[in-house]
DNA sequence: TCGAACCGTCGAAGCGCTTCGACAGTTCGA
DNA sequence: TCGAACTGTCGAAGCGCTTCGACGGTTCGA
């Protein structure tokens, strides 16, 4: 591999001057400029990482911190992930992936040995030990997900309790009189990951406000789970004519059970799903629905995160507005 | 942060010593040891892993480039990533996150900078452009899957053919005599990533030597194709009795479709999945399935890897062997 | 016409670690 | 009893890059 100094060599110029030319940080002559690029592209010179990193003090990597079990789907995280590296080459960074199963050992790890420059945190919970380990930690950080005390740092994701509000209201302006939401499984309420508390605040608060008859039911993640809910729904609320549904993996099973049920959608029942849109086009019929933004809360992540690491100011916080998808599975509440 | 000559300040020896005890390369008195690693501790010190980079010619982290889109399923794909990620971090590495569209510059970015000391490249197909480049590469590399000259290269990957011939040998030996399958979308074949074409062959191959009428066809992930396959299938088989589905996304759809057309699984119709143990599980009946062993393949792939890296030797080719979980959903032809 | 200000480049220091060779001090076999 | 071989530790030389201050050469305003 050729070092900057051969590359110093062919040029004919002095191995800073290299430096300067690659890193743009002071005037060099259009010449002197192109000279260098071309020894450059001719001895095939790639910067070794390790030096750099030691010498600028800055690595160019970030780590991203992905849940292992949770209440977010596989493929949202995937997405995410995804969107996460391709927006941090972007800005010539790389990505290293830690699972969460490292917990705060695995942050002090990274950034206690400068392998990575910066830190995003995904599913971060309301109680989580991280956050006061990032607080500490010397490098930024961006957290998707909202804990508890924010107080101090970056954190991003969709406006759940916007969310729940916009599902209730698009039901609403279609004129129905009773919704229910169907809920998280029981033990995501509980482990307070905030998200899905959040919604069905949104969701209660719209509802009372546009004087609509709403509950909420929670519901594990199993068929059988939603035909118990489909059957309990049905029997105590007998005037519903449409569900908002948060929980990803039962979208199918519930419209199964609805079916079963003799409910058809749109007719007898409206359904708006929180869900990816891909799972909402294939459903029959086309849910309205609203996505979660993971390519887009990814990108904004690691936006905010090299704003941070030059030096520049952000908000604490960032919502992103839900945008309902308005498909086949909504309509009017039959009179 | 605390460096290395602090620590021997500290301890009251060399930087060298300190080197030393840390890396375990040379002999220290267990005194000197312990007096170090105390002091390690108190400090608080953790080694700049650029700096240990450069010094040491080796970074300590193994790049994993996942596919995008593909015929892989998302989950599949997470779990793989996750079993490299804890699998490496055993052996004090840790893992860069590349996607497969930064291709084969990526590879020679991460490689030539000396960012990562080598490389598991997911998702290998027939003709991978990838394969000639991580061939020139200096940087020990392995495959998961298996390109078409594999030559020189490490590739790891479950036995397709094997697990085609295990899913109908189980039929054959419950007395099938015609059985179908329902495979991946037709540009999966076409694309040529080799694992659905190989299962198809074993599966073929492996019903011709146990004398069972068998046909292959390739299903769209769409529950509208999936219900067009068992249209064509009940139409032009009558005596078909049994199905092996090899195309996780329409599993469910396909056990819908068979149910609407007055099949009942297992009494009229037998059916084994390849796809994960949890999918199979929740299904009904739980299906007798063959899954992806994703965690082991990812913790071997680290295995050689980390072999090669220490200069050790490695097969080229790594074949796991498929495991078929019997649950409800096969059983004996009705007479 | 002269000093100030700027431009483009260079040389050298240093980032924090690993590793090689050297070197006392000890052990051991002949 | 003496040299050989080993043990445990040290010092110094880099690893390949960035960056700071310096410096000669121009340019420009007064």
């Amino acid at each position: 591999m050729p070092k900057i100094e051969d590359v110093a060599r062919h040029a004919g110029v002095a191995p800073s001057t290299v430096s300067y030319v690659l890193s743009g940080k002071r005037a060099i002559s259009e010449e002197t400029r192109q000279r260098v690029l071309r020894s450059v592209r001719v001895l095939g010179y790639q910067p070794h990482a390790g030096a750099r990193a030691l010498a600028s003090n800055r690595s160019n990597v970030v780590a991203l911190v992905i849940p292992l079990r949770s209440g977010m789907h596989v493929p949202v995280i995937m997405q995410f992930a995804i969107s996460v590296v391709t927006a941090a080459r972007q800005f010539d960074h790389d990505v290293l992936l830690l699972t969460q199963d490292e917990g705060v050992k695995g942050l002090q790890r990274v950034a206690g040995t400068a392998l990575v420059d910066a830190i995003i945190v995904m599913d971060v919970e309301l109680q989580d030990q991280r956050v006061p380990v990032l607080r500490e930690l010397q490098r930024p950080s961006v957290l998707i997900g909202f804990p508890d005390d924010a107080e101090g740092l970056t954190c991003i994701d969709l406006d759940f309790a916007a969310t729940g509000a916009v599902c209730l209201q698009h039901l609403a302006d279609l004129g129905h009189r009773r919704v229910a939401l169907i809920g998280s499984p029981p033990e995501v309420y509980k482990r307070e990951t905030g998200f899905a508390t959040r919604l069905a605040d949104g969701f209660k608060l719209a509802a009372s406000r546009a004087k609509v008859a709403a509950t909420v039911h929670p519901c594990e993640a199993t068929p059988l789970a939603a035909h118990a809910v489909v059957a309990t729904l049905l029997r105590d609320h007998p005037d519903l004519t449409a569900v908002v549904v948060h929980n990803e993996a039962v979208v199918e099973p519930l419209l199964a059970a609805f079916a079963n049920a003799g409910r058809s959608v749109p007719d007898d029942l409206s359904v708006v799903a929180v869900c990816p849109d891909e799972l909402a086009e294939r459903a029959h019929p086309g849910l309205t629905s609203v996505a979660i933004p993971a390519e887009e809360i990814g990108r904004q992540a690691v936006n905010l995160l090299m704003t941070k690491l030059n030096g520049g100011l952000v908000p604490d916080d960032t919502l992103l507005q839900p945008r309902l998808v308005r498909r086949a599975s909504t309509s009017k509440p039959r009179k």
